[in-house]
DNA sequence: TAGACGTGGCT
DNA sequence: TAGCCAAGTCT
């Protein structure tokens, strides 16, 4: 074993012990297939949302095969206000994959995993950690953050994925795949509850006296700016009012319950093409609409 | 590779 | 208040 996870692997893991939230997907008799829903719930959504869907999903389709059987309309229609709801589709075709091509069991590689439909670098890696203790490099956005200020000393790390944060996440694996998983998820939790983007809880870190950037006085970010997405009036927005009437609608809505939804004709109407394009929505030959059966 | 892709809570 | 941010993926 290396010093530098020596130096951080210990206090990372006890913190954890001590610090880890209850999280139903974090529990014993939580079944791959649970954790795998999970992350594709909490892609870019925080966990206090994710909470009541996740239950209601996994009490209704408690397997793969579940959720193949079913219409992939339902599955959007589950999603309810997450966002995003592509992710829906895509975890109902990895459902069908699973199903079809692996027995109705997730696999357990990383290679097949990264394969199914919606399952990312991140994804791939976090269900072997979590779900069949891999020893994998889970790097999501709160640890890429906790080890830009641990070890670069930088508030922010860039703003794409580099080559050199993987390897450095690599470096710091433990070596026994059970301790790898445990790590990975303590320090991605670190990185939820305590370093923080906006107000980190410095005096909470139990890596506080090694941490670069606080030793560096905390310096602000500097590099290029970050983000700036507007929403409002957006074609993202557009869509979701849409599929907000077809979600809510007891079966196929009229093209006027549509128009209602948005204002702006031309903007609407590109919006119901895609949404249809992606198949979110289908046109039924009476002009109505509704979520795929 | 930058931009598209939802939603809502927090500061 | 308005912008920032949340366990990314796909094209």
């Amino acid at each position: 074993m290396n010093t530098t996870s020596f130096t951080y692997t210990a206090p990372i893991l006890d913190w954890y012990e001590a610090n880890a939230r209850d999280l139903p997907w974090r529990a014993p008799d939580a079944t791959p297939w649970g954790i795998l829903v999970s992350e594709i719930m909490l892609q870019q959504t925080p966990v206090a949302r994710v909470l009541p869907v996740w239950d209601a999903w996994m009490a209704r389709w408690p397997t793969p095969a579940a959720l193949a059987a079913a219409p992939s309309g339902e599955a959007v229609r589950a999603w309810g206000r997450l966002g995003y709801p592509r992710r829906a589709l895509r975890l109902h075709e990895s459902a069908r994959a699973i199903t079809d091509r692996h027995g109705g069991e997730v696999p357990s590689s990383h290679e097949d995993l990264l394969a199914l439909p919606g399952i990312g670098a991140y994804t791939a890696a976090a269900v072997a950690s979590f779900a069949f203790r891999q020893r994998h490099a889970v790097l999501d956005t709160n640890v890429r953050r906790v080890l830009a200020r641990l070890l670069s000393g930088d508030e922010y790390p860039p703003k794409s994925q580099t080559r050199a944060e993987l390897k450095l996440a690599e470096t710091l694996l433990p070596l026994d795949p059970p301790t790898a998983a445990r790590w990975a998820v303590a320090v991605m939790e670190l990185g939820a509850l305590v370093c923080t983007a906006r107000t980190p809880r410095c005096t909470d870190c139990p890596v506080l006296d090694k941490c670069t950037w606080q030793r560096n006085g905390r310096p602000a970010y500097s590099g290029p700016p970050r983000r700036g997405q507007t929403y409002a009036g957006t074609d993202r927005q557009c869509r979701g009012r849409i599929l907000a009437v077809l979600r809510e609608a007891e079966g196929p809505v009229t093209k006027p319950a549509i128009d209602i939804a948005w204002s702006d004709a031309p903007q609407r109407e590109r919006a119901l093409d895609t949404l249809i394009a992606d198949g979110l929505i289908d046109p039924l030959n009476d002009g109505r609409y509704t979520l795929p059966t």
